[in-house]
RNA sequence: GCGGGUGUAGCUCAGCGGUUUAGAGCGCCGGCCUGUCACGCCGGAGGCCGCGGGUUCAAAUCCCGUCAUCCGCGCCA
């Protein structure tokens, strides 16, 4: 089928454009059909420009509908001045019509396209059923089109400075520590599967071995893992590794890229961001101790204060006995909290008993210079302790001190939840703010409470700090690692570490996670080999890519910047996957159906 | 695996302390309309009220189960 190819953009046309004869190619946006004028917004990815039919040349134009793709020939006319649009960049101009092809007739929709305030609430599972339709709205063509800068500008700042871009398998071999693996049967021999990579991690060790140096891939990665809104089964990362380096090389690297990247992205795209400054540092340990968590949301203060030394001689029974008995006594201040009702901060108690806590006690600051607390567990505490305590919080007047007493870790699951809580409640959560911290020094290890057994805190092959390495043998839980985050907002971004580019202590890390000689060299032996040929000491980071694009454009949900998602139980409504397999499949592969 | 929300017309939703014909807006179909741009006006079609079971004279509405979907927890080296 022939048709008339465009000559310009629909989005582009001006004033100036006056007279041209032109064409176009595009969507009927919407129709007004008034009888004896006939109007169509045609749009194609760059706008909409309104074209002009006169019915007394055409006819009936009713075969025109809704997202009808046409082919349209005619000239560009300045609108009379009362009839000109200012709310469409194209709104000055029209086009008379001289002739048009239908090139795509539509069916009626099975959502309004057009209509932006009733697509905000269209059932999502039908959005992703027609993805095909769906990114025909502008807002979902603009994040595409953001998605692809981002990874454009990734691209050239990497290659800028020496990075070859490597592709690495997506069918290779399950590796059963981490998350569960996507598994593909083999067919040649019945019961070997391969497995879809979680990350590219072995192999861009490997090609540090390989003298590649440095390497970076966008790489797609696969979890069969349960999901959440910003939790997708196959997720994009930009991965990548260098040798002879340091940590500071990476970290320098990283956010030289990120400030870039995010920088020109906020600019080009005219994001209602503010610019992003240097990153803030901090250590696992100072988060946990600030922000009660190893993600911080650095957009705002109020960080957490401690209050256990007080509480082992003060009157309050139930601080004294937690604090005594190894406990913490922590909390956060929320800022005008003192004029909540009693019902209100019961509220706020059994916000926080639902995550976990025992309880929360308040004390609201009548007074922060004289000292003059009020309500809650106030009674319990002296004018001493009083001060002490508004000292401590850095408490103002009129604030609520909400204080959790637990366990170290424990307090902190309910402080770090509380604290955003509050930061959204008080509004200092600014969506114009993208606040990125490292969080630097993670333990190596932790004990995994079911098992017992040491689980890493990154990956097995994440390096020892040197000076930690004679702590493997005694006391594993204070081994620190060159391993960091990058954090935005509250949420984990990007995951890196120096790695090991030993065999022998390789080995005992291996040893340490309770893997044995013989299931290392099963499962990691050709690493574990690599490592005898000069391995050269290496490091990498892996930042997300789809999260950056949430940031970027305020979505919280994963699914909105990705082109094909699945829904929540990892089913693509749109292809109908998974789906079952015929009989000659399941025969080729050697596979036994069963039923459960 | 667990907890919570949702499921009614093509879409977004109302109805859900039981009742006779289940509504609205948008969309769709037909008619009218020469400056609209969320065009307007008139008329019309369209519903296994997610599915299965139960209680009841009577169920969209109450109960049980189930499925799908969303949010969260566990999980995510």
């Amino acid at each position: 089928m022939s048709f008339k190819q465009r000559t310009h953009e629909c989005g582009i046309l001006r004033a100036a454009d006056a007279g041209a004869q032109i064409t176009v190619n595009g969507w009927a946006h919407r129709v007004r059909d008034l009888g004896g004028l006939f109007f169509v917004d045609l749009r194609d990815r760059s706008g909409l420009v309104q074209l002009y039919f006169d019915p007394q040349k055409f006819g009936n134009l009713s075969d025109i509908k809704s997202e009808t793709c046409l082919s349209v020939c005619g000239i560009v006319q300045e609108r009379a001045e009362e009839t000109k649009n200012p709310s469409l960049a194209t709104g000055d101009v029209e086009i008379q019509v001289d002739s048009f092809d239908i090139l795509g007739t539509s069916k009626p929709l099975p959502f309004p396209l057009s209509d932006e305030q009733v697509m905000a609430n269209v059932n999502e599972e039908l959005r992703i059923k027609h993805r095909y339709l769906d990114l025909r709205r502008p807002k979902m063509y603009n994040k595409l089109a953001l998605r692809a800068a981002t990874i454009r500008k990734i691209r050239s700042y990497l290659d800028e400075r020496g990075f070859l871009e490597v592709e690495t398998p997506i069918i290779t071999r399950s590796t059963p520590e981490g998350a569960r693996d996507y598994l593909v049967p083999y067919r040649l021999e019945p019961g070997k599967f391969y497995a879809l990579p979680q990350s590219p991690q072995q192999y861009k060790q490997l090609l540090m071995v390989a003298g590649i140096e440095r390497y970076y891939q966008i790489a797609k990665c696969f979890r069969d893992e349960s999901q959440r809104s910003d939790r997708q089964p196959e997720f994009t990362q930009l991965d990548l590794e260098m040798s002879f380096v340091t940590q500071e090389d990476i970290l320098s690297l990283a956010e030289g890229l990120t400030l870039e990247v995010v920088n020109e992205l906020i600019s080009e795209f005219g994001l209602e961001k503010d610019p992003v400054g240097l990153f803030e540092r901090l250590t696992y340990d100072e988060s946990m101790r600030l922000y009660g968590c190893d993600k911080p949301d650095l957009r705002f203060g109020l960080q957490l204060f401690d209050l256990t030394e007080l509480a082992k001689s003060c009157e309050f029974s139930v601080f004294q006995s937690v604090a005594k008995s190894g406990g913490s006594i922590r909390g956060v201040r929320y800022p005008g909290g003192a004029k909540l009702s009693r019902k209100e901060v019961g509220q706020l108690e059994e916000f926080c008993k639902t995550l976990g806590a025992k309880g929360m006690a308040s004390i609201g600051v009548e007074s922060a210079s004289d000292a003059k607390l009020h309500g809650g567990v106030s009674r319990f505490f002296n004018e001493q302790e009083a001060r002490q305590i508004i000292e401590t919080s850095a408490a103002e007047d009129g604030d609520l001190l909400c204080l959790i007493a637990d366990s170290y870790m424990s307090g902190n699951n309910v402080l770090y939840r509380l604290r955003n809580e509050i930061g959204d409640r008080c509004g200092l959560r600014s969506k114009r703010s993208l606040k990125f911290c490292w969080v630097v020094d993670f333990p190596l290890v932790e004990k995994d409470e079911e098992t017992g057994l040491w689980s890493p805190m990154h990956h097995p092959f994440t390096s020892p700090k040197i000076e930690d390495m004679p702590l493997l043998d005694t006391d594993p839980a204070k081994v620190h690692a060159d391993c960091y985050d990058i954090v935005c907002n509250g949420t984990e971004w990007a995951s890196g570490s120096i790695r090991i580019h030993r065999s022998d202590i390789q080995s005992k890390i291996f040893h340490l996670l309770g893997i044995n000689e013989q299931t290392q060299q099963e499962r990691f032996g050709h690493i574990l080999e690599a490592f005898t040929y000069g391995a050269p000491p290496h490091g990498g980071i892996a930042p997300g890519i789809d999260r950056l694009i949430m940031f970027l454009m305020d979505d919280d949900n994963i699914r909105e910047v990705i082109a094909f998602p699945k829904t929540g139980n990892g089913y693509d409504p749109m292809m109908d996957a998974p789906s079952e397999i015929d009989l000659q499949q399941w025969q080729e592969l050697g596979l036994k159906q069963q039923k459960y």
